[in-house]
DNA sequence: TATTATGGTTAGCCTATGCTAACTTGTCAA
DNA sequence: TTGACAAGTTAGCATAGGCTAACCATAATA
């Protein structure tokens, strides 16, 4: 099965706080976005049975390959789509968090086109 | 209750029909949105309930006015988005696909900078 | 050692929103 | 008048994805 936009959120929040810190929790991601642990629980399950995570013997949440190159993806789209909002006179906060949205819509064509566009 | 993406979509479409022909029915926009006869059923009954349509005697389908407003503000959004998109490439139908999508998630301010720029 | 705090899971509820099956109702033609 | 089709509704199923309550396990501390 495709991700939804839930699964690509876990997945790009994995990923960002991963960026800080290699040791990530299911605590401390249910703490990023704001979901009770169950909630983050069942997420990361559909992941791992995605074959997008795992977690290793201390509970510390990695992405495989496949994960990491889809959150890597996902996270683009979402610095292309806060550029381009940001380039059009949107605020900084407002772009980001459209784009947080925006950026499980959109098509690889159309993704594609505004990464084109920004690099004029 | 603000309304969800699917009420968004039947309000969208029924406004859209009632452009081509003031006699739209709920099996009309079943047609065109590709649902079934129930889910329109539903999705109409709560747009109902929201006091944004109504259904005359002869079971045409009629926006109220804060309907027909709401209507028009998404379908200016989806032209928007879509003028946008085709303005950085994008092909025609896949800028009206993906503004579809996205026509349900942009803030004021992001949908007003856009539309400030493409008057550019 | 016994208690408590922390982190994770399980069970089960709720809403949104698609679906099919089956019913109702109204119109129209044989 | 009756039978059939078309449109709409009702009942109930499924999935996605939030939530709380309650439980389990491990680690830290009195």
């Amino acid at each position: 099965m495709p991700l939804q936009e839930s699964g690509e959120m876990y997945l790009e929040t994995i990923y960002v706080l991963s960026q800080k810190s290699p040791e990530v929790r299911a605590i401390d991601v249910g703490e990023y976005m704001g979901f009770s642990k169950p909630s983050v629980s069942r997420g990361l399950g559909l992941l791992k049975k995605e074959g997008l995570a795992v977690t290793d013997e201390h509970g510390f949440i990695k992405l495989t390959e496949e994960g990491e190159n889809k959150a890597k993806s996902i996270y683009e789209r979402h610095t292309v789509l806060t550029k381009l909002l940001t380039a059009i006179g949107v605020d900084e906060k407002t772009a980001a968090d459209d784009a947080c949205r925006i950026e499980h819509y959109i098509s690889d064509t159309t993704f594609n086109a505004i990464k084109a566009h920004i690099k004029c």
